[in-house]
DNA sequence: AACTCCATCAACCGCGTGCAA
DNA sequence: CTTGCACGCGGTTGATGGAGT
């Protein structure tokens, strides 16, 4: 049992609104002003339902949008929020003045995204696709064609499947340090790892290898987290003193050690003996419900990429962080900047690759009786990729 | 000229959420 | 507490026009 139409969709008009329509609808918006959507079409005589109505004004009738092409300025900073916090497209929009999600959406999927897929970048996690690929190499075992690997979705392989066309850079970009990449020259994409002429199921693969990626990214080490740091969960877990990467992991067998790891208790071991094969066979999304947040002795601990923890914040409302754990080699300490993060990590090397690009994951302790808030944005203003 | 392919973007769809009754 | 409504959001579809053959 689906949910009902929201209006008789046998007896209104679909497809592109006239002149005449949007005249209909601008002059109820001045009499009435926006809001209450279901009875506009028939207060102001239109046989549009009432989700369309909406739609068309918001979108395109709403007063001081843009209806020019995005600036570089603009497009930088799509890429760099979608970076930092995803498909939030309406979130994005809010940062650009007179463009709504609907634009932001369409420019990405159709111009950002391919653009970094031409440079090399993968348009999902932002990573250069060779380091994924270097990561890939890394799992022993290549999974048999149609093994189920998690869940992909159309947008994640056609991310993948875009022909490779050339690029030097980001046009606009005018930062390089705002590209989320080590470096903007890459090798000839595919060509060293994969035939994409001849050879559809190494895309496949690659897809599916995405896949992984960003399925670890979001879940692996929340989902080991208490199997792997019991220290988290004892009584002296909730200290802000901790900023061992401990869910490092482990690649064909061979224990990672983290240098940074400051662990007391621990000093110098193998942080999580972890291994990517126990992701190959099973769906290892997991539902966001069950990664972003466990109680911890009166501790709210969080864990995920940036834009959940963020959601987390807003949330719970104003917090402080205790502690942001380092996840990866290097760390980039905000506690002199104003922010009241103690450091950010990077999860990248917990893969084992040697790059020191990483995600944007963010480890943090909260203590909810706290009054201190954290601004998000301003985190923006550097990238700590 | 006719046709196909493809990029673009407006519009649609279904789901989630908030809120009032 | 439940239900229904309104709205916002993100994913997807489809109409359109331009480029290529």
């Amino acid at each position: 049992m689906g949910r009902p139409p929201c209006c008789d969709k046998s007896n209104v008009k679909r497809g592109l609104w006239t002149a005449e329509e949007d005249a209909k609808i601008l002059a109820y918006v001045s009499d009435h002003g926006p809001g209450n959507w279901t009875s506009v079409p028939k207060k102001a005589g239109l046989r549009r339902c009432g989700k369309s109505c909406r739609l068309r004004y918001t979108n395109y009738l709403r007063p001081n949008l843009k209806h020019d092409n995005f600036t570089p300025q603009e497009e930088e900073l799509i890429i760099n929020l979608h970076a930092a916090i995803g498909s939030r497209w309406s979130l994005i929009a809010q940062q650009l003045p007179g463009r709504t999600d609907n634009d932001v959406k369409n420019h990405w999927n159709t111009k950002l995204k391919k653009r970094l897929c031409g440079m090399g970048i993968d348009p999902v996690t932002h990573k250069p696709i060779s380091q994924i690929l270097h990561d890939y190499e890394n799992i022993g075992g290549i999974p048999k064609p149609g093994t189920r690997i998690g869940t992909l979705n159309r947008d994640l392989k056609n991310a993948f499947m875009v022909k490779h066309e050339p690029h030097d850079g980001i046009s606009g970009i005018t930062n390089p340090s705002m590209i989320p990449i080590q470096s903007l020259s890459m090798e000839p994409l595919f060509s060293s790892h994969f035939n994409i002429n001849s050879n559809n199921h190494s895309l496949e693969l690659l897809a599916q290898f995405q896949a992984i990626k960003l399925v670890t990214d979001q879940a692996s080490h929340c989902a080991n987290l208490e199997r792997f740091q019991p220290h988290l969960f004892s009584s002296e877990g909730s200290s802000s003193s901790s900023s061992c990467s401990s869910n490092v992991l482990q690649l064909n067998s061979q224990p990672v050690i983290n240098p940074n790891c400051q662990t007391s208790s621990v000093p110098n071991t193998p942080c999580s003996p972890f291994s990517w094969s126990e992701f190959l066979l099973e769906d290892a999304f997991l539902p966001p419900n069950q990664q972003e947040q466990q109680d911890v002795q009166g501790l709210s601990y969080i864990e995920s990429s940036s834009q959940l923890a963020q959601t987390e914040f807003n949330n719970i409302g104003n917090v402080t962080l205790e502690g942001v754990r380092d996840m990866g080699y290097s760390t980039y300490d905000y506690t002199n900047r104003g922010y009241p993060i103690t450091s950010i990590g990077e999860t990248n090397d917990a893969f084992g690759a040697s790059s020191s690009s990483g995600s944007s994951f963010v480890e943090a302790l909260l203590d909810r009786d706290s009054e201190m808030s954290w601004d998000f944005p301003s985190l923006l203003e550097e990238p700590y990729y």
